[in-house]
DNA sequence: TTGATCAGTGAGCAC
DNA sequence: GTGCTCACTGATCAA
């Protein structure tokens, strides 16, 4: 009987009751017996009825169904838009990731870059000769260079590249 | 009088025609007057009728007002979910943007890596003097060496680093 | 026939 | 009152 009114608390205290129209008649169906009923097993139960009766039934199943109808559409509508705004928020974190994986590679290119060009003063100025060293590259802080030596345990690395 | 009704060839054809209601009397006001009028503006239409005409009246100019709302909540739904649609895809092209961008400083600093090592190589050699480079450093693999500068401009960074 | 969607409707909330 | 949103409804389309 209840139809699936709105879940507040005025519905609650049943202030509303639209279109009840149990006035006439006891249903002998419940709604849900009706709404899911198949149309062969409905028909067992319309034995004996009026036409007129029969159309009304029928109506109330195609009503009742169509209100099932009209939820689904409601829920559909809502995940959707709840699965939209997901995949936006991933790809806004994805965005972030980005950003700072490149930043910080830009860092690190820049800073290559320093260090490159300072090596190669150094060793233009050593190619030339020990005694113009202090000429040619007089200015490298030999604190600020780190360097790292991979351990050498990654043959699968055969890159073969030429100094310049 | 025409409601807003689906624009399809079915209700082009006048197929449809709910609640029309025109079978007592001739409106006074049409909907759209109805409607757009302010209650002081209403009011003055309003005389000498009696209670019961007027609370029809009110009650029409009610249902005329929910269908307008009723449609622009649609517009709303639908609008906000294509706004969202357009945040995801331009979301969608700053990540490609990004790694495209990733990819190729990526490549970057592999080279400039590799080169770097290279060169290091070069110059301990004719540190060391030009005749033993080969004896000094034969076997270190160039691929293998990674190469850091801090960069200077950082004078909040005061770890004082030997160089190797 | 069934399921989905649309526009219209009244209920009810919030301002 | 006004505006919005919800659940429901009949109409209508598609499968």
């Amino acid at each position: 009987m209840s139809r699936n009114i709105r879940l507040t608390a005025a519905n609650l205290l049943s202030k509303r009751a639209v279109k009840q129209e149990c006035g006439e008649n006891v249903p002998f169906l419940s709604d849900s017996e009706l709404m899911s009923l198949s149309v062969r097993e409905l028909n067992l139960h319309l034995r004996g009825l009026s036409r007129e009766e029969i159309q009304k039934l029928k109506q109330r199943r195609r009503t009742l169904k169509n209100r099932g109808y009209a939820a689904s559409c409601r829920v559909k509508r809502v995940s959707q838009r709840e699965a939209l705004e997901q995949q936006k928020m991933e790809l806004q974190r994805e965005v972030e990731r980005l950003g700072a994986e490149n930043a910080g590679m830009r860092k690190e290119l820049e800073g290559l870059g320093a260090r490159l060009a300072a090596l190669q003063r150094f060793a233009r100025g050593l190619e030339a000769g020990g005694g113009t060293l202090l000429a040619t590259a007089p200015r490298l802080n030999t604190a600020s260079v780190i360097t790292i030596v991979k351990s050498p345990q990654q043959p699968q690395q055969q890159r073969e590249q030429e100094p310049s």
